[in-house]
DNA sequence: GAGCATGATTCGGA
DNA sequence: TCCGAATCATGCTC
């Protein structure tokens, strides 16, 4: 396994043609000249490569293991690992471009903000804003439907982390894999500890490749998320019908001026379990319908006058109260009425 | 399913 | 910022 840099580093003692050193370390036992000796060895050992996929696998690892014996293998797979390393850095050179990923940079920044990255903080401040903004609109059932956002976030930012934890190991195996597997091809083949450093780097980057895409669909998951609740806003629900009793008999008997004070609203939500909004919006719709059709609300208008007269008088029954200042009438019905013309 | 009722949203004006 | 007006979207009734 370790012999790869040990064989590596050889390769600034030993050198052939081009390569100074060769001939000071290689005896010549052949009798021949220096040049006559290294080319037939050399020539012997590319010969063996060559044919060595024609054999057996017996006949293969016999021929492996006479290669690494070789005494000029060390020589020869130094000049081939130079040779390559200068062949595969020019291509390189021309294919590879290093770009910031402003993609990945994006989905990094979302996912901690949206809180399913980074450290758990309930839910992400997004989510949080989100769910504060629904909850001015979403009235009594807005923290069942916000724990459920909460809840459908965790199980995104669940899977998230078990996604890439799963993604990492499987990166970590099959690093290790490919490095060992390079390593053991090194003895039989020209391989530098730089292109195995290499391959690793490619594998990351393809395993970035794909952390990117879990990114995306998380995002893409969280988004969608999002929107459904964000639209739940809109999702109308009746009030109940003692709410809008207690609204209308608002409405009406202040209709000279049916515009409810911040605390007159801030008492309405409390008695109706609404939020302040809903009072406005109440207050808003009926009144512009109430213009529009005040024939059709004139029934309405008496109904909530007789009822409030009624309770008024019991009150006064009691000498407590004299006289409700809140008392609806048709003269007050007139000023609005007047009022809105 | 049509039509009406009603809560919510949007937009412009004061 | 509040209000009126218009509009949307959904609920309810028949």
């Amino acid at each position: 396994m370790d012999d790869q840099p040990r064989l590596m580093h050889a390769h600034a003692a030993v050198g052939m043609s081009g390569h100074p050193g060769l001939s000071q370390h290689i005896p010549d036992n052949t009798g021949a000249t220096d040049g006559d000796g290294r080319k037939q060895d050399i020539g012997d050992i590319l010969q063996q490569i060559m044919t060595i996929t024609d054999q057996s696998l017996d006949e293969a690892q016999a021929r492996k293991h006479a290669l690494n014996c070789h005494r000029m293998k060390p020589a020869l797979f130094n000049v081939l690992c130079d040779v390559k390393e200068k062949t595969v850095l020019s291509i390189r050179g021309a294919q590879e471009e290093e770009s910031p990923d402003a993609q990945l940079m994006r989905l990094d920044n979302m996912l901690l903000a949206e809180g399913v990255s980074g450290p758990e903080k309930g839910g992400g401040s997004a989510a949080a804003a989100a769910a504060a903004a629904a909850s001015a609109g979403v009235g009594a059932d807005n923290s069942t439907e916000h724990s459920d956002y909460r809840a459908k976030l965790t199980q995104i930012r669940q899977i998230y982390h078990t996604e890439l934890e799963k993604y990492e190991q499987a990166c970590n195996e099959f690093t290790t894999h490919v490095m060992n597997l390079l390593r053991e091809q090194s003895r039989t083949r020209p391989i530098s500890p730089k292109e195995i450093e290499r391959m690793v780097n490619i594998i990351h980057r393809k395993f970035s490749s794909i952390q990117m895409q879990l990114k995306q669909s998380t995002c893409e998951a969280v988004m969608i998320l999002r929107s459904r609740f964000l639209d739940a806003r809109r999702k109308r629900r009746n009030f109940n019908k003692q709410a809008t009793e207690i609204l209308n008999e608002y409405f009406y008997s202040h209709l000279s001026n049916p515009y409810p004070s911040e605390e007159a609203k801030e008492e309405l939500a409390k008695k109706c379990s609404i939020t302040m909004s809903q009072v406005s919006n109440w207050f808003g719709n009926k009144r512009i319908r109430y213009k529009k059709n005040i024939g059709k609300f004139q029934e309405e208008a008496n109904i909530y006058a007789a009822r409030t007269a009624v309770s008024a008088a019991s009150v006064s029954a009691h000498g407590s109260q004299t006289n409700s200042p809140s008392t609806p009438n048709s003269a007050a019905m007139r000023t609005y009425d007047h009022r809105l013309q």
